[in-house]
DNA sequence: ATTGACTTGTAGCCATGGCTACATATTATG
DNA sequence: CATAATATGTAGCCATGGCTACAAGTCAAT
């Protein structure tokens, strides 16, 4: 049994980190998107970020609006989106985390689209000795 | 480069999914909680699922209705809380799951207290084909 | 049987992340 | 340059998952 019974439930914790996590995955997931298609397409414009994520351009709008307010990208009216130092670096940071995550899965023997589709749900709840751990082996994999 | 850009952006259906499971998770976390209160304790009372989840009990309250109308679990006003036998089998599900992925973490080098938080985050993400690699992986470690 | 402690339930608030419908701005084209 | 097509923005709706504050039920102990 995993789970002893504590009084105190410290298990708990573990159900407020993955809550924590989920607030920020929107973000990343955005950011890293809104990277990409600069990288891909020279600017990031509302409607295509929308296409990207798979929702509607109000959504992606509105979303926006929001990582403005967190210091992660600036917008004018009518205008392309573009990323703060800051956005950067959180797009860099999660682009190598799901690149890390993706190439383990693939190494692990699971197929590319499937491991396409698990990383991205997974990419945000790994911590980084969990991270390490995947490096390693993919490392050990190549050798 | 993972993303080609294939006019018609089928990377959103990876979304799109990601998306989907997280709808499901609250509810896999809430029978799971249910099923191991009823076998550590006897039965599953409201505050104490709270409790466990580590919200607070109106919110835990609220949930259960909501699995109630999902056909889960049974309640009946001051009344400990059922799994339906539809409940039991996706608490039983969620658990084996669980503990595939936290063996896993903890064979690929993952510190315990680590690989319980993670685990906890991941589980949900995983597609059969990846909680097959990963159990295969385990059993190789075994021998 | 009454009081007091604990549990459960209800009212109503907030933020987030979806959506449609409609309005306005921009851009491209005849 | 006028109009049509496309892009962007706004209004306002919904469900979910949090919360506090308060009301009502349950149960045990004096």
């Amino acid at each position: 049994m995993a789970t002893k019974n504590k009084t105190l439930d410290q298990e708990a914790d573990v159900f407020r980190k993955t809550r924590q996590d989920h607030s920020s995955e929107i973000a990343e997931d955005y950011v890293e998107a809104i990277a990409q298609l600069h990288a891909e397409e020279g600017s990031c414009r509302v409607t295509r970020l929308a296409k990207r994520l798979g929702v509607s351009h109000v959504t992606a709008n509105r979303t926006v609006t929001r990582l403005v307010a967190r210091g992660l990208v600036t917008t004018s009216p009518y205008q392309p989106i573009e990323l703060t130092e800051l956005g950067k670096t959180l797009a860099e940071t999660a682009r190598v985390r799901h690149e890390i995550v993706f190439q383990f899965l693939v190494a692990l023997g699971v197929p590319e689209s499937t491991a396409n589709a698990d990383s991205e749900g997974i990419e945000h709840h790994c911590s980084t000795p969990t991270l390490d751990a995947m490096k390693h082996f993919c490392m050990k994999r190549k050798k």
